[in-house]
DNA sequence: CGGAAAATGGACTCGCAAGTCCAAAAGCGA
DNA sequence: TCGCTTTTGGACTTGCGAGTCCATTTTCCG
């Protein structure tokens, strides 16, 4: 495949995101290769033409192909956050995204598939989780250049800490199906950040 | 299988441990039944003598193996979250106990293996999750009597925070290999329930 | 318009792993 | 010890799904 047609392009692109739709609804073992194609109305040869390393190739595209949803999802709140009521509009984004998706999380599924034999699913999670934390990070900044959150909180741990809550919450509402943990998590964070600054100033 | 002689037991117990071990080294996908059978020394008519329902049932037992390991090894430090020391002591256990575990998650590997079509493995995570936020509460509560937390909090909530928390670390750990988030979402937690006492005094 | 490269259809192979089966050995209770 | 039940060995079947292959059509570009 040394160049890609419109239409070459066209028919991946719809491989990709039909094989993305039916591991959401599906999950990745009750989705086989035969499926993405009646569901995409392609053949195997295109299949293996445009994904030569067959389902793993696949799998992978799959994963990045989520991840990369993962953070626009949360925009533009993401980007901004500079205030507690932008804070607090993300917080509510990020529930929302999750109750949208529901009980099966397609990148938790699609990397504890592919497993440790394909490090690169690892990767393209490692990765998201990388940026998605030095973004809450640059949040906290902002904030603590603000006087609103204490100087004292290393920002990184702190949005790790975050992170690790809206992780957790997102993984218990797979099995529970409810956003109640996201949502404990979330509040009690950014209760903890409010809080620290209320502390700065009671100390002055 | 009407009933089980002493023999009996023992093989179905040593297919299920077997089973366990394999899962907690290269992840469900990676294990076979015949990986079982040779692992454990034992025949195909006597795995499926065990567990008629097949691959099926040997994982849902292995899921509950699994899951009825984590609150014990928690134990004894989860029974008495009475003190500030005492949790400190127990949110060491718990890193420690993941850290230990490495990178493979036995649990979230069945599971997620088993997906939507047996609900059976999604009860246990739930029943799980259930009886741990529990535990922490019940923590929590003593702490208020004591007034070492303050009032204002709701212990459910409170746990459930502290719980996500656990999990997210815990699955970023899986991708990492590292324990940095599971440590930092503790931390965190820890230090709003300790800010939480202090506010109470200040305010008196 | 013409030829090379890319795209497509779909039948075919092939290996693996789940699950079946029956006969033989071992255990258990009376 | 006897007879019944449980336990065990392991060969066999079977189905599924990944991956291969080649002929045909379509697209691209000079």
């Amino acid at each position: 495949m040394r160049t890609l047609t419109r239409k070459g392009a066209a028919t991946r692109q719809r491989i990709l995101e039909g094989a993305a739709a039916l591991i959401r609804e599906h999950g990745v073992a009750a989705t086989t290769l035969d499926d993405v194609l009646s569901e995409t109305a392609t053949s195997k040869s295109q299949l293996f033409h445009y994904f030569p390393g067959g389902r793993e190739e696949l799998l992978l595209a799959v994963a990045r192909f989520e991840a990369g949803r993962v953070l626009e999802d949360q925009r533009p709140q993401l980007d901004d956050l500079s205030s507690w009521p932008a804070w607090d509009a993300w917080r509510d984004k990020v529930v929302d995204r999750y109750r949208r998706q529901g009980r099966l999380c397609p990148l938790n599924s699609v990397t504890s598939h592919l497993g440790d034999r394909t490090p690169g699913a690892q990767a393209v999670v490692t990765e998201l989780m990388r940026r998605w934390q030095a973004e809450i990070a640059t949040g906290v900044r902002r904030m603590q250049d603000a006087g609103q959150i204490g100087q004292g909180l290393d920002p990184d741990r702190t949005a790790a800490a975050i992170l690790a809550g809206i992780q957790g919450g997102v993984l218990i509402q797979m099995s529970t199906g409810r956003t109640t943990h996201l949502e404990a998590s979330l509040d009690q964070s950014l209760a903890y950040l409010k809080d620290s600054a209320r502390q700065v100033c009671d100390r002055r």
